[in-house]
DNA sequence: TAATGCAAAACTGTATACAGAGATGAGCGC
DNA sequence: GCGCTCATCTCTGTATACAGTTTTGCATTA
């Protein structure tokens, strides 16, 4: 029960990471032999998990010419973050009306139980997949595997700036406890299965960082493209 | 400027098509060396063209046992219709708020000159098309690319269902003046900038054919493997 | 008859080869 | 110095081959 993965997933997991945080730079051309040797693998493979990332809007394709990484505008942000409120905003009003009880009950201790970590948690790769490990769960509860799978898609495109966008914020201050307040106030919603008032928090919620992340992608290229200091 | 379709692409429709019309019997395998032969093409760019299809929710794949079509459940039908009532109503919402003023009278004067086609049109495919074009074109005034290809991918699985369905409201009686009206009714609230009533009728636009086509599933595999009379 | 085991067939996973298209850069003319 | 052309090199698109795995069907046994 060792070998459950086979090599094409790996190659796939392998590429969405590299997509995920930028490892390709935004339109730039992939080189698919360089990969193979990369990863040790024959271009066939490769391609069959660019395809795939293609269909998932991680890169693009053109004809004769290649792969090539997803452009980062401040436009496409825009989009991914109003998605994700259609997608969350449906989601937690199903969850509102039809979540199991048992699950809500749940998720309200295990945010208790972390509450601590959010506030005080320095490493803000963690304080953001906290975040996401809560949105990904609420979601969850609406019973909705199609909900659920377009979301992690959207959160795996839009998260390098979202890592951008938190790093911002707590250099200004911590503000892991405004999180994790408007994460109890969103699942408070849907425990007293108020799925108005849910939706108006989980829409305020997303929203209130889009100019953020978009925002934030004026810096992602500025670290994309500058040498680790 | 003939060939502006590479032949991957032109497998890639073809497929395509062949999954959103179920000419893959749900769960069934999908042989490989059959396909290359009958497109006339070998094995690397139909599995190339397969990946994508998985990476969009039209086929699965199992490492070892290569690809499936899809189930057809009416739990996915419910999944599928619920996520379009997440895209399509946040869609709505800002076509209303932001939607072009001249789009929309186009869109409008389009929806009118169509109108005696919709309510006389007996061929039910031809109904579906005009149907999905116009919720298409709403989404588009959203100016949300990422919104307008998640319909796209919905839409696309989801059809088969919907055509089930309208024919047996068809055969009831002629239904084609319900759907232009609640159109017209969607489209007008959209060009007051009434978002909050485009959303509501847009939803219930929708959830009023979700159960008769989580019902079209039975019909769905009574048609699929009953020869063609 | 049903279950089991085995051997043959069929199919998948991937490396490799090669043709052709696209990019690159040197050399030449202006 | 600037731009254009052509040769060369690189990279993509796809066929094919083959190894390994899964499935299938037959024969044997209880």
């Amino acid at each position: 029960m060792a070998k459950t993965e086979s090599n094409v997933d790996r190659l796939y997991d392998a590429l969405r990471r590299m997509a995920t945080d930028f490892s390709f730079k935004p339109d730039a051309r992939i080189n698919e032999s360089a990969l193979a040797t990369q990863l040790d693998a024959s271009r066939t493979p490769i391609r069959e998990a660019l395809n795939r990332l293609v269909a998932e809007g991680f890169l693009t394709f053109q004809s004769g010419r290649g792969f090539f990484c997803r452009s980062l505008s401040p436009e496409l942000v825009m989009d991914l973050y109003e998605a994700r409120v259609a997608v969350e905003v449906e989601a937690v009003r199903l969850a509102a009306r039809r979540g199991d009880e048992r699950d809500i009950a749940v998720l309200m201790q295990e945010l208790e139980d972390i509450a601590p970590d959010y506030t005080s948690e320095a490493d803000t790769e963690a304080l953001l997949a906290m975040d996401e490990r809560f949105h990904t769960q609420l979601c969850a509860l609406s019973g909705n595997a199609e909900l659920a799978r377009m979301l992690a898609n959207l959160n795996d495109r839009i998260r390098y700036l979202r890592l951008i966008d938190l790093r911002r914020l707590q250099a200004i201050g911590p503000h892991g406890q405004t999180m994790v307040s408007a994460h109890q106030r969103i699942l408070d919603a849907v425990a007293r299965r108020d799925a108005e008032g849910a939706m108006a928090e989980m829409r305020a919620h997303i929203e209130r960082r889009r100019e953020g992340a978009t925002k934030a992608v004026r810096d992602a290229y500025a670290q994309l493209y500058v040498p680790e200091h």
